[in-house]
DNA sequence: AATGTCTCCGTGAACGCTCACGTGAGCGGT
DNA sequence: ACCGCTCACGTGAGCGTTCACGGAGACATT
């Protein structure tokens, strides 16, 4: 149950080299052996550098024999190019930083893989980083990937995280741009679409007690909680009355959704349906009711939003608003790539992403 | 049913802003703008290099009024200082690559934290790679290692870009060195060890005809596939036959499983346990079998391994052999940092993580 | 008035590589 | 003997920074 949870309770003893573990210094620079130059291999053999660089290059105008002598003395020097000195001369390499808040939530790992997908039909490399969500680590890694990459794709939840990212001279583009940072390129997930139709599913099927289970991260950011709003919202316009305590902050996890369900489920034994703020939770949440003998859909439904591949593994599958999050990180790189041909931000069209009502059968 | 498959069926219809998706020309690199200098700063400013520079970088000796007015025009003009330039002359900025065989298969996020956190700690780049386990891709991309980073952490299943991997003068260090690389710096996964347990545990209870589903992709790759090699040797020492047709070659993923185990049932409805490769394998396998009318365990008991977190959320809970992913990811990284610090490979601490038999429900 | 000490700023060199040239040797054709 | 061409290789410059200096001016000290 602890999807999200690195500290997974049952996983102990990997052994690693008994007892030299400490020879392991966990910062000491040690005796980082001095680069070999192209200068040093080309003296080695007797020949200039160009030549060398024609060899290790592979290109020609140079005689296979020479280029044989040149690569062997290169390997056995222990020489490779430097690509800093490499990247500064030729201006074609692009690498971009691609920032989200946990590789262990099922929902990044498929954003990534659009991403790294669309870099590498580009050329790009990608360096990822991870920040918890936590705004300190925002802010940390949006400084450092001013100084590391040439554009940034970042799920960011903090403002001012977000402010600094995009007040520099870095190409930048926000995966869940979510209404909060309209001049910013970036894309937007249609939330209200998602919501509305997740919830009027709900009350078209009879259910009036909707729960909400909110993610807690949301309280500390100053960022807008739009799902929450919505949710508000959308019951409102059905006249149907909402009691505030139907909605219960939730850590992002799966132990966070089972644990809020715990509390809401001893105050409020009598809601129908829960709208989750994720696939995450709303799977902890179903597990945990299942525990306590609810039944699922009868006694309690279960709505979540994402649409990972785990909701269908669990004992009901998971009804879901589906997410195209590979997609998603696709038009973010595709976005970039705008960005670094030279187009300004406020022309970067307009992107969308409608969630989809995945009816299995959890509600 | 599609964790490790793309294309999720369900997935439809993400609007992305319509009628101008063509605007996005695919590879055309258009109008780049060229690059600002810290010299075209310093021009603008009245100011020498050197005072840009020490703006820029927080330094001391300059005019806090100086400072201001470098920054203002740095931040008009878009100026960001080459990281090129600036690696060439600090020797200090490390990235390493991080080869994974799938990101949307659970066990490589996991492997993928603990190597966020340890480069972290280090104050290191990681740039991740993915393969998809294809001979090409895996050959493709330690080619770009060479090039782009200043250590590598791998998994590799095809043992001809193991020896490119390990040819060059890279530091080069194998997630998962399975044996097959003695000399190679890695971490060892016990697999012997790991399924010695899982297999005794299971013949322990009472089974005797185990079916094994096997993972499809090392019958392409020439690498020793110990996981099944070990099958048959720890069967043969119980004495216990093994009919062939039990072990089942299947795709890496919730659905492959799925699929072996139908093929399994339609020749072989008497077995009364399946050992899977890994966890994705036996959950397809589980669900199917279940929805084949099995029941679990009684009729069919399931093993996994690796001890993915989504194990839990199956029913019943998949009993598996557990490995400590993160941590692998972390001493991967640790003698990452050996390597670049100047030791040579067979000083390297053998490091090996113990599988860690979990029993929940299915076995 | 001469000397010392700050503060602020500039200059040359170096980092390691690739690109656009230049060069000389060898060879065939006229 | 001359020209022209190809092949293999070398040279100078430049990519954009930072580092180790050096130096001018302001101000206080002897």
């Amino acid at each position: 149950m602890a999807l999200a949870d690195p500290s997974h309770p049952t996983c102990t003893a990997a052994r690693y080299a008994e007892g030299v573990q400490g020879g392991y210094s966990p910062n000491v620079p040690t005796n980082r052996k001095p680069r070999v130059t192209i200068d040093q291999v080309a003296q080695a053999t007797g020949v200039s550098r160009q030549t060398v660089s024609r060899a290790i290059n592979n290109k020609t105008e140079i005689d296979p024999e020479t280029r044989q002598r040149i690569l062997d003395a290169a390997q056995a020097m222990g020489y490779r190019p430097s690509r800093f000195a490499r990247g500064l001369v030729r201006q074609d390499l692009i690498t971009i930083g691609l920032v989200i808040a946990d590789v262990l939530n099922p929902f990044f790992p498929e954003v990534t893989a659009g991403v790294l997908e669309a870099a590498e039909r580009r050329g790009w490399q990608v360096v990822v980083y991870n920040t918890g969500s936590e705004r300190r680590k925002e802010l940390e890694v949006v400084d450092m990937l001013f100084d590391q990459v040439d554009a940034g794709v970042a799920f960011l939840l903090h403002h001012d995280a977000i402010a600094k990212a995009t007040a520099g001279n870095l190409p930048f583009v926000l995966l869940d741009k979510g209404g909060r940072a309209p001049a910013v390129p970036g894309v937007r997930i249609d939330f209200e679409g998602g919501a509305r139709r997740g919830l009027e599913y709900l009350i078209g099927r009879g259910h009036r007690r909707i729960a909400m289970l909110d993610d807690e991260a949301y309280l500390s950011a100053e960022a807008p909680n739009t799902r929450r709003e919505l949710y508000l919202k959308v019951m409102g316009e059905h006249g149907i009355p909402v009691d505030i305590n139907w909605i219960q902050p939730a850590h992002n996890s799966i132990d966070g959704g089972a644990a809020a369900m715990e509390r809401l489920l001893s105050a409020h034994r009598d809601v129908t349906a829960v709208f989750a703020y994720n696939d995450l939770i709303a799977i902890g949440a179903q597990l945990r009711a299942r525990a306590l003998g609810l039944r699922v859909p009868e006694d309690c439904a279960f709505l979540g939003f994402d649409g990972l591949s785990i909701g269908e593994l669990v004992e009901p599958p998971l009804t879901t608003l589906h997410i195209d999050k590979r997609r998603l990180g696709e038009i973010a790189v595709e976005q970039a790539a705008l960005l670094l041909g030279g187009m300004s931000e406020d022309e970067i069209p307009e992107a969308v992403i409608e969630p989809q009502l995945i009816v299995r059968a959890s509600a």
